[in-house]
DNA sequence: ATTAAAACTGAAAATCAATTTCAATTAGGA
DNA sequence: TCCTAATTGAAATTGATTTTCAGTTTTAAT
């Protein structure tokens, strides 16, 4: 986690943008979140914490960590966007029940096998995936619906 | 494609809806389309021939196509869903350029594999899956972005 | 350390996909 | 044909995300 905090200046500074207390604020608070998170639930952390961080920053700061490889948007769900710290987390895919909305999480890295060779093959350059499988989970499937 | 319009109506009328001429039309059209589509170009194509369907009524209707496994949400862009038939087609993932915005298709019957086999570990019910993977196009990775 | 220009911020307004409301219409069983 | 519940189109609403803009901060150059 200092790793990426260590990393993250450089990064700003090498696009021309500026190392605000806003997006450091931001990065700090996320690489603290464990599992899923969406702008909602940042900023009630901020909040809490009577820290004024706005979510137009929020807003503003997630697409620059996405492209910088330090979160990925991983689902969406009720019309909103899920994020989670990439780390040194392997990719992975989310079943999401449709009915009670559990979400879990699938590695395998077979799947990320195939996502590399398809990135040979088709000669584009791979940022990030997201396989999102929609279904019943176990205890859902059993009820009528 | 006669196939799917002789099965749309009483998979509606099992669900005791009614068969309704908009649903019919949306259909019709939906498999008359080569590709992909949003709630957009569905609209402008009524529109263009005069029919007043409504977006409220194509909004309506597509989750249930999807439901019915008639349809598929393969992937978001620009801030909106974009669907295909599901057809005869072999499930299969989509590479976005996220600078000029290019589909690609990928089928790989591997990908099906380890999908089906998920869902057994897991024992959920499958209904759909995406995999959109993210990157650069081989004609973009090469610009200074 | 000062200064100045450009980038950035928070708050509010705007946008826009998707959903909901509701009065009028339609499907389809009695 | 009649009746009622389901459906529709249009308009209003919702809610996430983006944009605007005036005031603030960063940063490189004095
Ligand atoms: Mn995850
Ligand atoms: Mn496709
Ligand atoms: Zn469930
Ligand atoms: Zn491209």
């Amino acid at each position: 986690m200092e790793e990426i905090l260590r990393d993250f200046k450089p990064f700003i500074k090498k696009k021309g943008l500026k190392y605000t207390q806003e997006r450091e604020q931001i990065l700090k608070e996320i690489v603290s979140i464990k599992g899923h998170f969406d702008v909602e639930d940042l900023y009630l952390r901020f909040k809490e914490k009577n820290s004024k961080i706005s979510k137009a920053s929020i807003y503003r700061t997630l697409p620059l960590l996405v492209e910088g490889g330090y979160i990925q948007e991983v689902y969406r769900q009720d019309g909103h966007s899920h994020y989670e710290v990439t780390l040194t987390k392997t990719p992975h895919l989310h079943f999401i029940c449709i009915h009670c909305r559990e979400v879990q999480e699938i590695t395998d890295e077979r799947l990320n096998v195939l996502i590399k060779e398809y990135e040979e093959e088709r000669e584009y350059k791979l940022l990030t995936y997201h396989l999102e499988i929609f279904g019943l989970c176990k205890a859902c499937k059993g009820l009528k619906l």
